[in-house]
DNA sequence: ATAGTTATGTTATATTATAACATAACTAAA
DNA sequence: TTTAGTTATGTTATAATATAACATAACTAT
């Protein structure tokens, strides 16, 4: 079994977020700047819209944002952005959530498996080479040639999961 | 590595899926009576209509077919018997294509993983133990808890790629 | 029969997403 | 440095998916 690389981890509540926006708009910025794309002052605001939490954000959400600033703003003003930014993988739709989620790691090529917690709502994201593999290995016993795997594993992260437990008994 | 439980395969273009349908529909009926829940004529159709295919189907095709034999038919009508049926395992929705599929093993606690063909729009599901083992071991690793995982592989079905093969060659 | 429960009918509305066409802003060549 | 082509955004309208809320009907168990 290979290590699983985490590409969003679940963060303590006292993580300094800031520094996740931060990171995650720079790295679009270069990597748009290496793609020859634009990443215009819009996709960039709904960008960091997407990133103003570790939830997946809702695409109505960032609109109410938008039409507070600007109001041009209409639902194909965000749902352009937010194609442009998953046609460029620094964001991924959580399919069973009907929304957003940043992805730090757009400047790599990679699969995704979302760890979602039903009780504080962020998600974490991975990359893992075993689930890749033995999806595939199964996906081709079968006879099938996968383009895209959709993974959006629901449950309870650890410090929701610590929280219960000091909840009950602390 | 365990041998992939396939739930409902790929088919044929020749099979007739008649059977298909009425296998699900008496599996349906007596799981049901073993439950002690009620498949109504209503629900039992939305089944039905469900299973016309392997593709998954939408909700409001589904109603689209239930207006025209009932003038009273409206979306709650669709929402409830698929809610009724999804509950009892007998149909899953695909989170991807917001439609919603047959389960021919309602009777058996399961896991899903589905296989959706790009090129004829058909959905196989499966339920393989060294999937769920991989991803219930990475998520444990760190310290998730899982309660339900959504897996919808999209590409190519093996009948799907031998006609792209005899289309381009044969 | 009757009361309690479950299922369906009905109207309205919320939520999510796209179509289609107009205007503006950028880009690269003449 | 116009101009033509392209890309991005503005704007209006509507499509597609789903739920809320309350009324009526149908079943179930006395």
């Amino acid at each position: 079994m290979q290590k699983t690389r985490v590409i969003t981890p679940f963060q303590h509540s006292t993580h300094v977020h800031q520094r996740c926006t931060d990171l995650a708009l720079s790295v679009a910025e270069e990597t748009c700047n290496s793609r020859g794309v634009r990443l215009t002052r819009l996709r960039r605001r709904v960008l960091e819209l997407v990133w103003s939490s570790h939830e997946p954000v809702k695409a109505y959400d960032i609109l109410d944002i938008l039409r507070d600033e600007h109001s041009g703003s209409a639902p194909p003003t965000v749902y352009r952005a937010l194609d442009f930014l998953q046609a460029q993988g620094m964001v991924h739709k959580i399919e069973s959530l009907n929304a957003y989620i940043g992805c730090g790691a757009s400047d790599q090529n990679h699969a995704s498996q979302f760890l979602i917690c039903r009780s504080c709502g962020a998600a974490a994201e991975m990359d893992d080479a075993d689930i890749r593999n033995v999806i595939s290995d199964k996906a081709a016993g079968l006879g099938f040639k996968i383009d895209k795997e959709i993974i959006e594993v629901k449950g309870i992260c650890s410090q929701c999961s610590d929280k219960e437990c000091s909840d009950n008994y602390g």
